[in-house]
DNA sequence: CAATAATGTGCAATCGTTTGTATATTTTTT
DNA sequence: AAAAAATATACAAACGATTGCACATTATTG
């Protein structure tokens, strides 16, 4: 069964190849009948048209490219979910890498995707990213570079993220309003904008309730389950009763924490968390979370890349909302 | 800045495009001093092999399709990870797409891929298809076709499944070893193989305990989160004093209706899951369950398709073992 | 030293499209 | 009815690599 050409439709109807060519592209310059015609003799001869020919010629392909820390974690898989939503029905077929947080496979990822010559490439860089020569690289070549969540402002084009601060901020004023008076945060590293804008909402919640900032509340690098743990361990008993963690599993590790050391959460220790990972709903008592819309993200990147390839891209950061959920960690009514 | 092609390298040194193609691909044709110029110069000059071209001229691609009916699927971006892992590698490159479980989907996505002239298509077959004709196309084309969980029978090609046979007994026998006598069992749909071995493991464990099996004691398509919840409610009160559930979803569907109904889990009423979901161990009590090992079977399933693409493919079913996983919810002594 | 083999490189066709330009045909305008 | 414009199709050169075959050079052999 060998695979037909359009030179095999173009001898079977005696035209010339670029009449297919141009037929089949409903290009005007041939005739309604002959386009008719074409397509479908085409149809009938099972014709499937080799996109990397077509690509060769043009120049490039209809390939996105799309380079993740993990495919296999929530929120990303969520926001791989929303760019495919869109860049499918657009025509375009979604490359995919993982970098494993890892400098060189991203590099390497990199190098793979401009060997491809994907018409652009989609990212969230790596937290062990700390040179951007690879991506600049495929600025230079003119490959558009649409970053989402962990973005460079090193890096020109347009960049889609969370608006963390105000998840953080609405998550910690509840737990203000809800009565508890020592609110800590756990939060994440400070080489991430994610981890300081959250941290800026708690801030900023915080001194808009009492006016200032106890910095002695504020832990770094909390962002395990494990971490969690022990942390609140370490702290509950200085007068801590409430913690916003910038993650939800380092808030599991809180709730873990505080029913070895038997304090109510809710009733005693307030807790919210950052993610909504499916668990936050399904744990006891059901955790507060701020949930990051990884569809939606997916869909505002894509439709990004979409303009960038058309040339009509910006150099803008977006910041999607997120939505604060309200459960019962949060509140003393418990 | 112009792409770098092997015409403008072999310019430079004064040979034909037919040396450096040559070099590049370390053919001892050309003397070893030759190729190591060459290979400098490339790298100098900032060479990116035009992957599209290659392929082109070869006849076939270093990508490979992947078909999941939903990539934010804890399950099937595991095996993506596991397939990436092993494929980046080995030079390819992963195309993947989402069916949503929809046949017409797939078909497009079939499509597309084949457009790409992809090396090798791998899927779990959405859940509504019941015509393998594009599938069957795939095969007919002699494009490698590695099916994995969801497999069909009909089409040629290494599939690759879990043991879940092998896991649902074990499940199920752990349930009546720890003394419940009724133990129900809550399945998913007939028509996929994985929920009917699920099921035989269930009947078998059953009937090695007992010497048969009641019938009455399973229900199918209860697979979601809600008609766990819901027929648990309906049948707790019929001396049901567990169930092995086909789905970890439906499993906490249980704890809900249960919890509800104020009956406590594992000290009055056992639950095992399928699947083993992060939340399994967040989740109180844990709920015992069956991991799936989806990067396992990623990496088996990338192996093979590697094979297939040298044409050592096999036409076989590998079963990939499953793990079970006791926790507190089936052992009565809570 | 002639004949043969081995080695390294060049030539040119090819993969399947796309597309600028040319040409032939038809239609419209004056 | 001749000139101009519009329409439809053909021609041929790309795109960037790969590869069978031919050729030239050097090494090996009898």
């Amino acid at each position: 069964m060998k695979k037909v050409t359009i030179n095999d439709i173009a001898k079977k109807l005696g035209v010339t190849p670029s009449t297919i060519s141009r037929a089949l592209a409903d290009n005007k310059r041939v005739s309604l009948k002959t386009r008719e015609m074409v397509k479908k003799v085409a149809k009938e001869m099972g014709y499937q048209p080799n996109l990397m020919a077509a690509s060769l010629r043009k120049g490039r392909s209809d390939l996105v490219g799309m380079i993740v820390p993990r495919i296999n974690r929530h929120f990303f898989s969520n926001v791989i979910s929303g760019v495919e939503e869109i860049l499918n029905p657009a025509g375009y077929s979604l490359l995919i890498m993982q970098s494993h947080e890892k400098l060189r496979s991203e590099v390497k990822a990199v190098n793979s995707l401009m060997q491809n010559r994907v018409a652009g490439i989609i990212t969230s860089i790596s937290s062990e990213t700390d040179d951007f020569g690879h991506f600049q690289y495929v600025v230079d070549s003119k490959v558009p570079l649409v970053q989402f969540d962990r973005v460079s402002k090193e890096l020109t084009g347009a960049k889609v993220v969370n608006d963390n601060y105000t998840g953080a901020y609405l998550a910690t004023k509840k737990l203000l309003e809800s009565g508890y008076r020592r609110v800590a945060h756990f939060g994440g590293s400070r080489l991430l904008k994610a981890y300081c804008e959250r941290r800026r909402g708690y801030e900023d919640a915080v001194k808009d309730y009492f006016g200032k900032v106890d910095e002695g509340l504020i832990m770094e690098d909390v962002i395990t389950r494990e971490a969690g743990y022990l942390k609140v361990k370490e702290v509950a008993k200085e007068g801590i009763d409430a913690v916003f963690c910038a993650g939800d599993y380092s808030a599991f590790g809180v709730y873990e924490g505080l029913k070895e050391l038997g304090i109510s959460i809710s009733k005693e220790f307030g807790v919210a968390g950052f993610g909504n990972e499916p668990f936050a709903e399904m744990i006891y008592p059901t955790l507060s979370s701020v949930e990051q819309q990884g569809s939606e993200m997916g869909r505002m990147v894509a439709r990004q890349m979409i303009d960038a390839i058309n040339g009509s891209g910006h150099n803008i950061e977006i910041v999607v909302p997120v939505k604060y959920i309200d459960r019962d960690s949060s509140g003393k009514v418990l």
